[in-house]
DNA sequence: TGAATATTTCGACATGTTTCGAAGTATAGA
DNA sequence: TCTATACTTCGAAACATGTCGAAATATTCA
């Protein structure tokens, strides 16, 4: 029944990546760059860039890399580098094996 | 559009609370104590005492009443004494908005 | 190759978290 | 009122996190 299988060690990550007013908001921003409802597409012009992120919030360039990275390292944003760019965005099945944990 | 509205700083405390792998646990535990597809029940049947509690998770009883007070605090578990026990169970309402901070 | 831009790594410090045992509080029942 | 049960509070130790600035790396373009 269950299509996204996490562990509970897993869950825990992502919670604890989303557990930082920062992170959280960084992940929001990743998470609402798209249209609603449909979520967040993989498409190149999707995707933000680590210096946009910054821009929102207001901590220096160090932090927000230190927070991009946790985020990443929890599974629940994938970055990529483009040119002198890194591209950030969030896969939509992030969003639902999270949505699987609360039976949503 | 959004039913449920909780500010990012609290969505943060309730990541935070379920940050930690025994809390996540106990949280989990409450969430599924009731029928599949209904979500918990407020009803008397329905709640959990502490020390039912303790018996899936291997910490010390203040450990566990130190993480069943962060995840009160946090809004996700409400406790209420009866007699000798204190019974805790989730409100609908909470799982309700989490899924609604992740549009689903 | 050298300069400019974008981002990461490193080291350090302050602060917060997890955990326990010991002692404290609350309740029910003999 | 005394005792047993259920749970909480307190204090302390070990460990983890958030933050910054300085230095390092990566990439593009002149």
């Amino acid at each position: 029944m269950s299509k996204y299988s996490v562990s509970l060690q897993d869950m825990a990550e992502m919670f604890k990546a989303l557990s930082n007013p920062h992170r959280l908001a960084l992940f929001k921003r990743l998470m609402s760059c798209c249209e609603p409802g449909t979520r967040c597409r993989t498409d190149q012009e999707m995707r933000c860039c680590v210096g946009d992120l910054g821009q929102d919030v207001d901590i220096a360039p160090s932090t927000l890399s230190h927070h991009l990275k946790e985020l990443n390292r929890a599974g629940l944003v994938r970055m990529q580098r483009n040119g002198k760019h890194v591209e950030c965005w969030v896969e939509p099945d992030v969003v639902n094996r999270i949505g699987d944990f609360f039976n949503l």
